[in-house]
DNA sequence: TATAATGTTTGAAC
DNA sequence: AGTTCAAACATTAT
């Protein structure tokens, strides 16, 4: 899961802000029956984990490559990701006003009273605090690096993941492979900005659940805006798969 | 049905 | 001692 779609679970999950947790259950191993009649004091991501926050501690949720989450919200279900069909949860919570599931996720306690004032959301591409100068700076000091090996990089661009970087490399016109060096400034500068622009179009068409029918390249066989054949290969130290539009993607 | 994949941490191997 | 890399985890669409 990438960084807007937790942002968006943030905001479906904020109706359980202030709510205790009448009843924790789950396969998770790390104790946590210490969340039992313990009050959610805020809800929150910061690049792609989400943070339920308490008095002295914090939970932290990373959904991984195949994690997931529902919830019901007076009887209203919140669909955060691809349904869960019948599983054991990795942690469940029972609140007076509904319950949330969370599935195939890694989930860890932080032990902080206030673990928002400790991020640098300077950094997380989903804040208003996003500072995109200095993810330029940072660019530029990763020059030696391919440019999608750096849009992955979690501490310049925390909460871009794979899809998001397939789509700004198309829409930016730049090949995956290309070394932060040979972009002009303003090349990157553009992909920058492409890059903020983007994350918030995802936001939309994930709330919409019109996410998949909107890529435009990401495992698509042509492309989606010229036609022409899309390749697939392993890219960059990460080895993460890009997908390149044959005609779009020069520099 | 086999395969690939919205990701990160861990620890072995070099 | 620092770096690199495979393994592990877990699920579903194609």
């Amino acid at each position: 899961m990438e960084g807007p779609s937790l942002f968006l679970a943030a905001e479906q999950l904020a109706p359980f802000k202030g709510k205790v947790i009448k009843s924790v259950s789950g396969n998770s191993k790390i104790g946590i029956e210490r969340l039992d009649k313990k009050k959610i004091l805020s809800i929150f991501s910061y690049g792609k984990t989400l943070i339920f926050q308490f008095d002295t501690f914090a939970l932290r949720i990373h959904f991984m490559l195949f994690g997931s989450f529902q919830a019901t919200v007076n009887g209203v279900k919140v669909t955060g990701d691809y349904p869960a069909k019948a599983r054991i949860p990795r942690l469940a919570f029972e609140l007076a006003n509904g319950s949330i599931q969370m599935y195939s996720c890694s989930v860890s306690f932080i032990e902080s009273a206030d673990i928002k004032s400790e991020y640098d959301y300077t950094i997380d591409i989903m804040s208003d605090e996003w500072d995109s100068k200095k993810a330029l700076k940072a660019l530029n000091e990763h020059s030696e690096e391919e440019i999608a090996d750096v849009l992955l990089d979690q501490s310049i661009f925390m909460g871009v993941g794979n899809i998001i970087k397939n789509e700004v490399l198309l829409l930016a016109g730049v090949a995956p492979t290309t070394k932060v060096k040979e972009l002009s400034p303003q090349k990157l500068k553009k992909i920058v900005d492409i890059t903020r622009d983007y994350v918030f179009q995802f936001y939309e068409w994930r709330k919409l659940f019109v996410l998949r029918k909107n890529y435009k390249v990401y495992k698509q066989k042509k492309c989606k805006v010229c036609a022409s054949p899309v390749i697939r290969k392993q890219t960059g130290t990460r080895k993460r798969t890009s997908y390149i539009c044959t005609v779009c993607q020069k520099y």
